[in-house]
This record gives structure tokens, sequence and C-alpha cells, in this order.
DNA sequence: AAATTGTGTTCAAAATAATGAACATTAGTT
DNA sequence: AACTAATGTTCATTATTTTGAACACAATTT
């Protein structure tokens, strides 16, 4: 279907009256450091095109945030400004100072029967990922899980409770205020010994390296 | 112009042989990472695209990788899965290249009076670095700390107690089961509010260089 | 000043991303 | 097993991005 792009009013993507400044609640702005960074490397919007294979028009539109780009077309725009794409995007978008997650938006996840409950406190996948959980478990409740990947480390600490952990084929028992960590390349399996709930805190390293 | 799409050979975006691995000569692969987040959060796909507005077949399509989303797409599904969107492209982007990493300055954790008290539960400092914490601070109890350098990433999940949490100008206020992630790139304060002591996690990430 | 060259913008056409509905597939019940 | 509900995939259509060529404009040269 053919339809005006250009036309200065008509874009549906048209964003032009906010160009300055991102107020978060709308995708990035990525067209001002795209240009930046291109007359920083004193590039013409024509060598620009042939270096990064992405035609010189909508190179333009780009920049004036006339288009929203595709992930393929970024990252080609990335490798030829030799930036890594992730800083183009976050430069235009504004950091936070403060994420702040209210108890209800806390992603939980739990076991089938629903007595050991995982809260996803926070992860990190840039360099090696990283993963942190609040953990609650009456008794009886179990956590199985695959292994992790070979170099994988699971730290536990109980705040309260009792926790047997099973890795391989060596177990240990946790009591409060205790703290272990295991390779979890293995499946491995927590479960709350009780009587009362066991409470604690988990942070798990997965070692990325090669495949996943 | 009307052509086929989906038919699993033609799609001049088939990368699918590659699906495993980023080699870096190509745009990142979001596909896993987006369906890791939406089963971390127990969404369907239905539900993650009411929640994004983006559709549900196009969901499915970018997690197979079969389609090149637009910066758009990406922005709304990272909103939807709270995640900051730079997050959702570095997972399966950069390889861990090695990086330069400073000597891992220790923080200064300095407990002013002895009424805010943090246990180190672990420490990895090849990586990137990291160190995590259980904290417990009786009503009025403070711990000052100086910056952690830039690009610094401090992450508290209060169990229970009240705190307020002071980073360069802005501060916050947090309850029991909320978590708080903010820039520790300045000098930073907390404060156990009362009249129960605080009792949480805090989980440190020094200069992880990524902005977040 | 006219011509030329360099640079960015717009146009019509082609490619493809996004949508909503229909379809397929699995999981759970009667 | 047959039905149903829930979830994911594919289809036909629409909306948009992307392209290459033509255009406009400015700066420099003759």
């Amino acid at each position: 279907m053919q339809q005006k792009k250009d036309a200065s009013s008509s874009s549906s993507f048209a964003r032009d009256a906010f160009a300055g400044q991102n107020t978060s609640d709308r995708p990035p702005l990525v067209g001002k450091e795209i240009q930046r960074l291109r007359q920083e490397h004193q590039l013409t919007l024509d060598e620009l095109a042939s270096k990064s294979g992405v035609s010189k028009s909508i190179l333009s539109q780009i920049e004036r945030d006339h288009s929203n780009p595709t992930l393929s077309t970024i990252w080609r725009i990335s490798q030829a400004l030799k930036q890594p794409l992730v800083d183009m995007l976050s430069s235009g978008e504004e950091k936070p100072r403060f994420e702040h997650l209210k108890v209800n938006e806390t992603p939980v996840v739990s076991s089938t029967d629903g007595k050991f409950v995982l809260k996803i406190l926070g992860t990190l996948g840039t360099v090696s990922t990283l993963q942190w959980y609040e953990f609650k478990a009456e008794e009886g409740g179990i956590l199985e899980s695959e292994s992790h990947g070979s170099g994988s480390l699971e730290n536990l600490t109980l705040v309260s409770g009792k926790l047997l952990v099973i890795s391989g084929t060596e177990s240990r028992e946790l009591i409060s205020g205790e703290t272990l960590r295991f390779l979890t390349d293995s499946p491995h399996r927590l479960e709350s010994l009780g009587p009362e709930p066991a409470h604690g805190f988990m942070v798990n390293l997965l070692n990325s390296n090669e495949s996943f």
C-alpha cells in the first residue's frame, strides 16, 4: 500500500514535537545521537551510507527522527560508526537514577505446588549472567532446577528456617544464618525442611561462556 | 507488494541457522532473551501482547528471530517487561570481551554508629565487580558511602522495616517488599526509619561499565 | 555571476514489519 | 477417547520502513 511518508505532518511516527527530550514514555530518539556520531567521524550521509550499507535517504530521516528504524538498521549504523549499539540507544534514553519496584511489580516464580516462591530481584546479562532472588518456602516446598551450565555457581543465604540442598550426589543442610555456595552445573534441588518456612536470599552466577 | 513472509525458508532476515550464538557480525538476536523474560514474568503471548500493545503474532515471530523488530516495537516490549531496553539487546550481543578491569576497589562501607550492620555474603571480583550483603539496621541507623565509581549500581530489597535512600539530590522511601536500584556514582546514604529494624539485601555492581 | 561540486531532503516504488483472524497444538476435563 | 480451554503459529492484509533516483540548496570555483 502506498502512502505519503515524508510529508511533514502525516507520519504516524511523528514525534517531531518531542525531539528535544525523551520523556521515558516513548522509544528513545536516536536521531540526534547518530548525527552527532556521524559528524564526529566527519562523515557525510553519502559516506555513512556506503560504509553502513544503509541508504542515504533513510539515514537522513532517522537523524531527524522521521523514521522508526529497524533493529538491523540501527545495528548496521552502529557498526559503521564503531559504536556499541547499546550506547547509541542509551544516550538518548534517559537513565532513571532510581528504579523502584513496588511489591506487586516484582516478578515472581513459584514451584508447581506453590510452596516454593522465588522473587526475582534483579538480573544482569551483560558480562557474565547474574541473577538474584529472595525465596520463601513453606515446609515441604521444593525447587528443582536443571543445570545452569558449566561453571555456574549458586549462593544461598538462609535467614530463617532450614533448607536441604542437593546438587549432583552431594547434599547439605543449611540452618538459619548460614551461607552455602555450590556448583550448579548439574540438576539440583532445594527443599524446605520446616517447620518454620525457609526464607533467604540467592545469587546465581551463570557462566555464559559460549552457549546460551 | 505482496510476498510470503513466514514460510520457513524465504525470509531475507532468515538467520535461523545461526540462532544459537551472535558472532557479532550480525545484529543481536533478541528472541531468546525476550522469551526468557516473558516466561520469567509468567506471561503468555496474549498477555504480553495486551500489556505491550504489540501484536501476539509479531511477538511470536520476534521470539523465534523470524522478524527484525522496529525500535519502537522493542521499546514497547521492554516497557511491558519492565526491563531496560538496553539490557535486552546487550544480553545476546557482545560476548564477554575482556575489558580492562580496574583494580577491585573495595568500597568503604562505614557503619557510622554501629546501628547499621552489613553482612558480606559474597564477592566476585573477576569479571565485573560484584558484592552482595544482608543488612540490618535499627531505627535511626545510617549508612553513608562514597561514590562507587561511575556506572555503579546498587540494588536494595527491603524485607522488613522502612528505609530512606538518598543519592545525589534525589531520595526515595522504601517499604517492606520493595526493591530499589539506583546509581551510586555519587555519595549516597541509607537511613532506617523504623520503628521496626530495617532488614534486607543489597547487591552492588561496581563500575559495570554498561549503562543500565 | 554562472557553473560546478558537495551535501542533505523528498519522491515513487519495492521490501518487509505489524496487525487481526484463522488455524494448529498441546494440556486439562468430562 | 472426545471436548474444551489455553497457548502458540501461520495466513491474508495493511501500514511502514527502506531504497535509488530526482530534487533543492549552499558553498566553492571559474
